[in-house]
RNA sequence: GCCCCUAUAGUUUAAUGGAUAAAAUAUCAGGCUUCGAACCUGAGGAUGGGAGUUCGAUUCUCUCUGGGGGCACCA
């Protein structure tokens, strides 16, 4: 709770109000600052809610004299309104920001508890698309609130490397692409064949048994095989890592499926001795999970070969053993919401005890319909990077035909990151996007460019009035509404930032980055700060923005979202 | 067939069971001799249908309809 509640929830304890304490924010500026709804203690009193809060709102009116946050107290109907002193408001929660800086907003909740965030878990062999960028984003966003939180986090990721997909791709790369020199991005192109591959098995399912054949090879390390694997799966590694530093995630490990597979085989064994699995049909091995609503899962093919729950099974083993963890984050698309419930009940069955959460995301569709990689209607991420870069590119040009190339694109690369996350995070994570390409593109409004633009006003602000002494600031000069209303925006980020960490809910942030931006742009066409005449105004204005500066930029940083000095 | 998710302005998104359902975009009408107009101001425009619980429902329950996803040898 913050400093400013604490005051009002003590001035409600000195007229009597017991238990724990719930404000709400009233609809408009006019009618307060902050509200204590009555209806609980209306409940508990068996009185009329209003007449609760009449009643409430006189016997504090009577205790205010030694209050100086609080000047007046009115109630509308059921609700007792509270309306603050701007300076005194400043003062609580400016000088905290401006003091703490980057630090502000960071708190222990999580001391001593490991936090694992496994993302993005996409295949070697195949393309990077939006998919797999949402993924990223909300990993980075969810890890790094866990961060803020003071939590232990290992992000990790696990790559399938190993099955009927690379051998598809590695076919379709000797029959159609043999002895073509692979272009600069060997790891799109890659992805590009496997796609290509895929399609023409479709309309070919007789070329089905020489990939069949392929796989074969693969599983047999066979020498003539074996070399292009391995250099293949290079690329695509040296490409998502070069998507992953853009992108701002850093591993601390990768886990790959070819080396988990055969710890699951183990895993299953030992379930099948525990009889917490079983012989089904055909001889294979399965967990019967009826009773918890779960259905079947099958864990082993009746030829004895592993599948994906196999694998992960022995992934789950290989996580604890190296890391832990007191709680376990899988990134994936909905589609898999069933499949991670069984995977976890089977897991609890084993005996693991940790924190098992699965956040599954809605798909990324088009207007066209679904993506899929295997039709290559999809938009891979190097496209739509390319398409933001470039609109963003000529916007800027346009502005600083001055700058250097190196400062343009560092600054257009920082713009495009920014506009494409903050696009992508916006949306609830189970809620499935219509990808519009070109709502990506435009940099009006609810967008990454216009929180980003806003910063780079306040540092425009900020070096002009650079002689103002920032320590010592008389908030008391700041007065007016629309100071008033920033000031309020900045109170409530570390009640967004919770809000935001207890869902699993980075839009929660995107919205109120957007939010304290605009307010921002609002205060700075009303309210002039450098061409004030009385410098204690000024200060106290430059205080403001520095302060605004601080949060917009904690809060992006939360998004993995950079800003610029000057756009 | 069974199970899960989802439905809010033309479009994209908000709203711990609580005050007049909030923004963005698009449309229309305005604002730079003014600290950065990638900005700001104004107008019109929405809770899929039906029942129920409640003093009070966008929110909870049931039902119908539409959309998406999943359900044994794919990943």
């Amino acid at each position: 709770m913050c400093k400013v509640h604490k005051q009002v929830e003590n001035l409600l304890k000195k007229s009597g109000i017991k238990g724990e304490v719930f404000f709400s924010v009233p609809p408009n500026p006019e009618m307060g600052d902050l509200a204590y709804p009555c209806f609980d203690l209306a409940k508990s009193e068996k009185t009329n809610p209003a007449e609760t809060a009449k009643n409430l709102a006189e016997k504090i009116n009577g205790n205010l004299s030694k209050f100086v946050l609080v000047e007046k107290v009115v109630n509308y109907g059921p609700y007792v309104n509270f309306y603050f002193n701007t300076g005194e408001y400043a003062r609580l929660i400016l000088d905290d920001i401006v003091k703490k800086g980057k630090k502000f907003g960071l708190n222990k909740n999580g001391k001593n508890k490991k936090v694992l965030v496994e993302y993005p878990s996409n295949n070697t062999h195949k393309e990077l698309h939006i998919g797999h960028l949402r993924n990223i984003c909300l990993g980075n966003s969810l890890a790094n609130l866990f961060e803020i939180n003071g939590y232990n986090v290992v992000r990790v990721n696990y790559l399938n490397d190993f099955g009927a997909h690379v051998a598809k791709c590695l076919w379709g790369l000797l029959k159609f692409h043999n002895k073509e020199k692979p272009p600069k991005n060997r790891q799109k192109w890659l992805g590009e064949i496997y796609a290509e591959a895929s399609r023409y098995l479709k309309d070919h399912p007789e070329a089905a048994d020489e990939v069949a054949i392929m796989q074969q090879k693969m599983e047999a390390k066979d020498k003539s095989i074996w070399p292009l694997y391995l250099q293949t799966k290079q690329w695509s590694v040296e490409g998502f890592e070069k998507a992953f530093k853009d992108l701002k995630v850093v591993h601390k490990s990768v886990f790959y499926e070819k080396e988990t597979k055969h710890v699951g085989q183990k895993m299953v064994d030992k379930l099948l001795k525990n009889k917490i699995a079983q012989v089904g049909e055909g001889g294979a091995i399965i967990a019967d999970l009826t009773k918890y609503g779960l259905d079947i899962a099958l864990l082993r093919k009746s030829n004895g070969a592993g599948l994906y729950l196999t694998s992960d099974l022995g992934l789950a083993v290989a996580k604890n053993k190296k890391y832990k963890a007191t709680e376990s984050i899988h990134l994936t698309s909905v589609e898999q919401n069933f499949y991670f419930k069984q995977l976890f009940k089977i897991l609890e069955l084993a005996g693991y005890k940790y924190k098992m959460t699965h956040i599954g995301y809605g798909l990324v569709t088009l207007p066209s319909g679904k993506m899929a990689s295997r039709e290559g209607n999809v938009i891979l991420y190097e496209d739509l990077y390319k398409d933001v870069f470039e609109r963003i590119y000529q916007e800027t040009i346009k502005r600083h035909g001055d700058w250097s190339k190196k400062k343009i694109e560092e600054t257009v690369k920082k713009i495009s990151l920014g506009a494409i996350k903050f696009d992508i995070l916006k949306h609830e994570a189970q809620k499935s996007i219509v990808f519009d390409p070109d709502g990506v593109i435009s940099f009006d409004g609810f967008t990454g460019p216009y929180v980003i633009y806003t910063v780079a006003r306040i540092n425009s602000l900020l070096n002009k009035g650079k002689k103002c002494p920032l320590q010592k600031v008389d908030y008391g000069c700041l007065k007016n509404q629309e100071e008033k209303r920033l000031i309020k925006c900045l109170a409530d980020y570390q009640t967004e930032a919770e809000k935001a960490f207890k869902n699993y809910n980075p839009s929660v942030i995107v919205k109120y980055c957007f939010d304290t931006a605009k307010a921002f742009n609002d205060f700075y066409t009303k309210v002039s700060v450098l061409k004030t005449d009385d410098e204690k105004i000024r200060c106290a204005r430059l205080s403001l923005c520095l302060a605004v500066k601080i949060i917009l930029q904690n809060s992006l940083n939360i998004l993995s979202i950079d800003t610029v000095e000057e756009m």
